[in-house]
DNA sequence: CGGTTAGATTGGACGGTACAGTCTAATGCG
DNA sequence: CGCATTAGACTGTACCGTCCAATCTAACCG
């Protein structure tokens, strides 16, 4: 039971946690009881911490939106190596349940804190592709890829790589198959690279 | 005032029209009063029409959704003409604001209602997408467009399409400019047209 | 080493609010 | 009369946020 012993510290990270667990099940309108309870905390320790309902929600659904996003792009390899491995990063860390449910969370609650959606759109979404647009320029640079907007490359590539996949599961319909992952991530990049293949110099007559 | 006046026949209709207006506004946590002022009704009127809540919000929602998404295709015109027209209806009906919120409205309480999620999910943007297919099939039988997964292929120019700016609406951070609603569809079927360009029949060495 | 203190935590009671859904008596219309 | 509608009272529930007395822990001090 270890009936009350005090936590003394990681009480704040373990209300955390809990409570993006339960706002990601049951959205906003889940009740301080719950996350106090799936803590194993009193409710009185989530106001010591937190004051309010909406700043814990603010403050635990940040934490967890910006770790979805950070380091999707890596240095080794050519560009079509570079590409598939942010492609099956990307799928992996934005399909996830975890991912879904709180893209869900955030659209759903994005007119109750319009601040909030507005700034986690602004570091996480702008930022992925920022993060992909830099991939691309390097490559129109040297010649690999077509010269054109970066940015506007980046989002058509990485609504390729999750776009479908995406909506389904935001509506509930299926779950993927992980043994498929890398064929979708091939496709997407065949379909993209087919788009922003360099201009032929001239076409024979 | 019109202190009493009861409606005889319309009340229904009335309070359909309400309830959508202010589920897209507040969400499913609207209360019934707030629809029973709005559609000028007593609540004991809606108890009589709808039975509940739930009921209520399926009806108004599901009749609402489906209107977004019918006749997107028309027949005028050549292969380009065509995918023009789409793109530009496509977008006027999708990035509308009350298509933006009751988008919001449907993905916030898929889990509350999981069966009309993935129906709504179905009949609506599964079948705009087959309309799609459907005129892009067309045109690979006719030659104009490279010959693949006419299915995928929709999935692709109308990402294309709206994907960016429905983000961008989802998190409530601008409005659109109409000045550039055909330049932005313009060059959506230019991406798409160099992606599914017929191939090359042969390659000069 | 034992006693004290400050701070974190707990459990529970409490007030206030909001809402779903029911019930009833009254009203107006065909 | 019969029917749809209305206004409002009412019940039951859920929840936010506050208050408080009691308890535990760790650090500090004589």
């Amino acid at each position: 039971m270890s009936p009350v012993s005090p936590c003394h510290g990681d009480c704040a990270a373990r209300v955390l946690d809990a409570a993006l667990e339960v706002f990601c099940e049951s959205g906003y309108r889940s009740s301080i009881d719950a996350v106090a309870a799936r803590a194993q905390v009193a409710r009185q320790t989530i106001y010591n911490h937190f004051g309010n309902k909406e700043a814990l929600f603010c403050v635990a659904l940040t934490r967890a939106v910006k770790e979805v996003f950070t380091a999707l792009a890596t240095d080794e390899g050519d560009y079509r190596a570079r590409l598939f491995n942010f492609g099956m990063r990307f799928r992996q860390r934005v399909l996830a349940p975890d991912a879904i449910n709180m893209h869900k969370l955030l659209i759903s609650e994005a007119s109750r804190f319009p601040e909030l959606a507005k700034s986690l759109y602004e570091s996480c979404f702008v930022y992925s592709r920022q993060q992909m647009a830099a991939v691309l320029r390097n490559a129109m640079d040297a010649g690999v890829l077509r010269n054109e907007d970066p940015l506007e490359a980046a989002h058509i590539l990485m609504d390729m790589l999750v776009s479908h996949d995406h909506t389904l599961l935001v509506f509930g319909c299926t779950a993927m198959d992980p043994a498929l992952e890398e064929q979708k991530v091939n496709r997407a990049l065949e379909l993209f690279l087919r788009t922003y293949a360099p201009a032929a110099p001239e076409r024979p007559a």
